[in-house]
DNA sequence: AGTGGGCCTACCCGTTGGTATAGTGGGCTA
DNA sequence: TAGCCCACTATACCAACGGGTAGGCCCACT
C-alpha cells in the first residue's frame, strides 16, 4: 500500500484529500502544513512513495521547494499541486522534474488517476496544460497562402535570405521579394522576422 | 462498469489486453480487428463508452479514421493506440479530438491508469511525448549574453526593428545595431530572424 | 594608476529587405 | 473567348540590416 504525504497549508483542503484517498483503502496518508514540516517527516520513515506539494505554501518559494524536495529523495514521487495554475508554474515544475502537476480543477476521481499513473512510474501533466492548441495551423491567415507563399513562408521559418530561398527554389530572388511582401501582407505583420515566429507560432512547421 | 471497445489488427496485442482489462472486473470488454468491425459493432449497441483504436490497422489511414469515429459517435472516449509512436502522430491525433494516446511502450498498469483517467473526463496524454524538455534556456549561447544584449534579443523576439528597439529601451538605434550584431555573434547565427527562431525554440522567453 | 569589460554614441560602407509599378505567360472558369 | 488568378520576371527606390572602426564613459578588479 503506497504511502502518500500530502503537504498543503489550508487545512481544509489537505484533510480532505487526506481522507478521501484514505477512503479507498489503496492508500495511507500523511499529512503537513509547510514545506519544512514534510521534509522533516520524511526524514523519520523512509516510506514515502509520493508527495504531493502545495505549490502556495510556507516554505516553497516558487519552484525552489520543488527542487529542494527532488534532491532530498529523489526517489520519491512528487506531484506540484496548485489553484492558481498558469501554464508556466506547470512547465516549470515539469521541467525541474515533478512528476505530475494536478490543478485543484481536477476532479477527485481523475485525481486518484493521475495518482495512480504517477505510482506506476508516469508522469502527468494535464493535457490541457500542453502548449496552445496545435491545429490552428488551418487558420484563416494561412490558408489564404498560395503554394508558393507558403513555399517562401517555409524557408523563412529557417532565417534563409530572400537571395537563399530563390536558390532554394529555383526562382529569381524578386519573384521571391514578391512572395514574402504578398504573405505579409496575408498574416498582418510587417516583417519577415514576424512572419517567422507567427508561422513557427501557429506550428505550421 | 464501463464498456470498453478494443480495436486493433493483431489478434494477439488485441485478446491480451481485452483479457487483462476483463480480469479486473472494472471493465466490460468488446473487441474488434478492424476500424469497420468497430464502427459496425457500435452500431448495435450504443453503450460503448471508450474505444481504443490501433494506429496501424485495416481502415485507419493515418488519422482519418479517428476523426470519423469521432463524427459517429462524438459521446464515446476515444483513445488512439500506437506502437511505432512518434511525437507528431500523437499530437495530431490529440488535435483531432483523441481523449488520449496510449503507446505501447506503456506498462499494462500504467495503461489502467490512462483509461480511468480518460473515463473520468481528463485527457491522457505521456509526458515524454510534449514537446522537448523546456529548461534548456540556460545554454551557454545564451548565458554569454550580456543583459542589454538579453533585452534587446527580448525586443527581437517580437519582431521588431531596430529603429523601434531602441525607443523601447530608450537608447539610441546605433547601439542597438551594436547589440543585435553582437548577440548574432554569440549565437553563431548570422540573422535577426535565426536569432529569433533560436531563442524561441530555447525557451528563452 | 592602469586595465578590461560593458555600455553608449558616431560615421561610413555594402548588402539585404520591403514597396511600387509594369509586363509576360499558363490555367481555370464564366 | 474573355476574364481572373497565380507564378514569374524586371527596374527602380528607399529603408532596414549587418559589419567595421573609433571614441568616450563608468565601474570593478589588479
Amino acid at each position: 500500500m503506497p504511502n502518500i504525504l500530502i503537504a498543503d497549508d489550508h487545512d481544509l483542503v489537505r484533510d480532505t484529500i487526506a481522507a478521501y484517498l484514505n477512503a479507498r483503502d489503496e492508500f495511507a496518508t500523511f499529512t503537513a502544513s509547510d514545506l519544512g514540516g514534510a521534509l522533516k517527516q520524511m526524514t523519520g520513515m523512509d516510506g514515502i512513495d509520493l508527495i504531493i506539494l502545495d505549490y502556495n505554501m510556507p516554505g516553497m518559494n516558487g519552484l525552489k521547494g520543488l527542487e529542494e524536495t527532488r534532491k532530498a529523495y529523489p526517489a520519491t514521487k512528487v506531484i506540484l499541486m496548485s489553484g492558481v495554475a498558469n501554464r508556466e508554474t506547470a512547465n516549470g515544475a515539469m521541467a525541474r522534474g515533478a512528476d505530475g502537476f494536478i490543478p485543484k480543477s481536477l476532479t477527485a476521481g481523475a485525481m486518484i488517476n493521475a495518482i495512480n499513473l504517477v505510482l506506476s512510474g508516469e508522469r502527468y501533466f494535464p493535457f490541457e496544460f500542453s502548449d496552445p492548441e496545435l491545429p490552428v495551423s488551418d487558420k484563416p491567415e494561412f490558408v489564404s497562402l498560395t503554394s508558393r507563399e507558403m513555399q517562401t513562408l517555409e524557408q523563412l521559418c529557417i532565417g534563409l535570405t530572400n537571395k537563399e530561398i530563390a536558390r532554394a527554389l529555383g526562382i529569381q530572388e524578386v519573384t521571391v521579394k514578391l512572395h514574402v511582401k504578398n504573405l505579409l501582407a496575408k498574416l498582418g505583420v510587417s516583417n519577415r522576422t514576424q512572419a517567422a515566429l507567427m508561422a513557427k507560432q501557429a506550428q505550421v512547421f
